[in-house]
DNA sequence: TCTCTCGCCACAGACGAG
DNA sequence: CCTCGTCC
DNA sequence: ACGTGTGGCGAGAG
């Protein structure tokens, strides 16, 4: 998923849409989030060892739940209020890139039973982790666990990304906090990007203002959408030869992608045959999202029984270790609320940002 | 030579004990 | 600080 | 039962 090159595209013409902000202040407030994305993720890198991952004894795999609960817990703690959104039906316009991926999955499945055959475990670790597939049923595990959480959960109409945006538009959260950067084309008013990094990497969160994209690059919704298009999605081929700087300096010449195939040289640059970019425009103007009219998220306490019921009864997670990580959870939410307070009667004392020892 | 695109590769969590 | 083993 | 994003590097075309 992606749009080739954004990112670079938009710091070089756009560098006043992207913003550095700080961990703290995203003390209490919402943001939406694609879940499937993180499940992926979580699937393919926790407890492996070759093509292992974590499971309870009847062999069902927990390595999503043990990603999520801990990221959840963190951002809790955080003071971060989550949506959770889910993929629906994937838009049948995907098809060709489909066809694609699976032959490469193919490939990857073959490579995997050789890599068996000759025991080469180096080689079924990469290979196993290409072959990753989220289930059905995982996925709902996971919102079962969010509910537990007390966390608002969405199952989108359709990708999850355009109903991140959908939230965000409607002013239900204040940002739709993601690593693809499809959201812009949705006309999501914020994309926050690196959001669970600090624990990982210490990257800053970096935010994009979507108004700033189009006035710093002079462009409306459509035509921006436009560039996205030449650039390369996922729901059409894109022109051999024409990368990002092309695609910004065409629009810019032309205005739509309508105009500049009139005036291109389709000899140097040879348009796809039956080319459905007015579809994958209407997609990203019109996407199928989730309803936000009278829509109000709600968040709630974690229901601490209910999830040791669920992770420790069923997925027979360490309960101890389940009960402690709520606790933590607790303890931090008096403290965020008195963060709050202080500041909201101006007493600034954000000092201990880099070591957080416990107080005595 | 420089610019741009493309293809191939690598990589990806979070915790806590020591 | 870090590396490394473990989480199920 | 659909499935990534990113950066780096070198090749090749213009």
């Amino acid at each position: 998923m992606g749009i080739k090159g954004l990112t670079k595209l938009l710091s070089d013409h756009a560098p006043g849409c992207m913003r550095e902000q700080k961990f703290e202040s995203y003390l209490d407030r919402k943001v939406a989030i694609d879940a499937s994305m993180h499940i992926y993720q979580f699937m393919m890198v926790i407890g492996r060892q070759g093509d292992q991952t974590l499971t309870n004894d009847a062999g069902e795999v927990t390595s999503h739940l043990q990603g999520m609960f801990m990221r959840t817990c963190r951002m809790l703690e955080a003071g971060i209020k989550p949506v959770y959104v889910f993929d629906g039906k994937p838009p049948t316009m995907k098809g060709g890139e489909l066809a694609k991926r699976k032959d490469k999955r193919d490939e990857a499945e073959a490579a995997l039973a050789k890599a068996k055959e000759a025991g080469d475990q180096e080689e079924i670790e990469k290979m196993s982790k290409r072959t990753v597939r989220v289930t059905r049923q995982q996925s709902q595990e996971v919102m079962q666990l969010a509910r537990l959480m007390g966390l608002p959960v969405f199952e989108a109409p359709c990708e999850a990304e355009a109903s991140c945006a959908a939230l965000c538009k409607a002013g239900l959260v204040y940002a739709a906090a993601s690593e693809d950067m499809d959201t812009l084309c949705f006309a999501c008013p914020k994309l926050a990007r690196n959001l669970m990094s600090p624990a990982s990497q210490g990257k800053p969160i970096l935010e994009f203002d979507y108004e700033k994209i189009l006035t710093e690059l002079d462009m409306t919704w459509e035509q921006f959408i436009d560039v996205c298009i030449l650039c390369g999605c996922d729901y059409c081929d894109s022109i051999k030869g024409v990368g990002p700087v092309k695609a910004v300096s065409l629009i810019k010449k032309h205005g739509n992608i309508e105009t500049l195939l009139q005036h291109l040289d389709t000899e140097k640059y040879p348009v796809p045959e039956d080319w459905p970019y007015k579809e994958a425009r209407e997609l990203f103007k019109h996407p199928d999202v989730v309803n936000t009219d009278g829509l109000e998220l709600k968040w709630t306490a974690p229901d601490e029984e209910g999830i040791v019921a669920f992770l420790v009864g069923e997925k027979q997670f360490g309960e101890e270790r389940v009960r402690n990580t709520l606790k933590k959870l607790k303890a931090a939410k008096g403290k965020s609320s008195q963060n709050r307070l202080e500041s909201f009667f101006g007493a600034v004392t954000v000092k201990s940002s880099t070591t957080g020892k416990r107080k005595e």
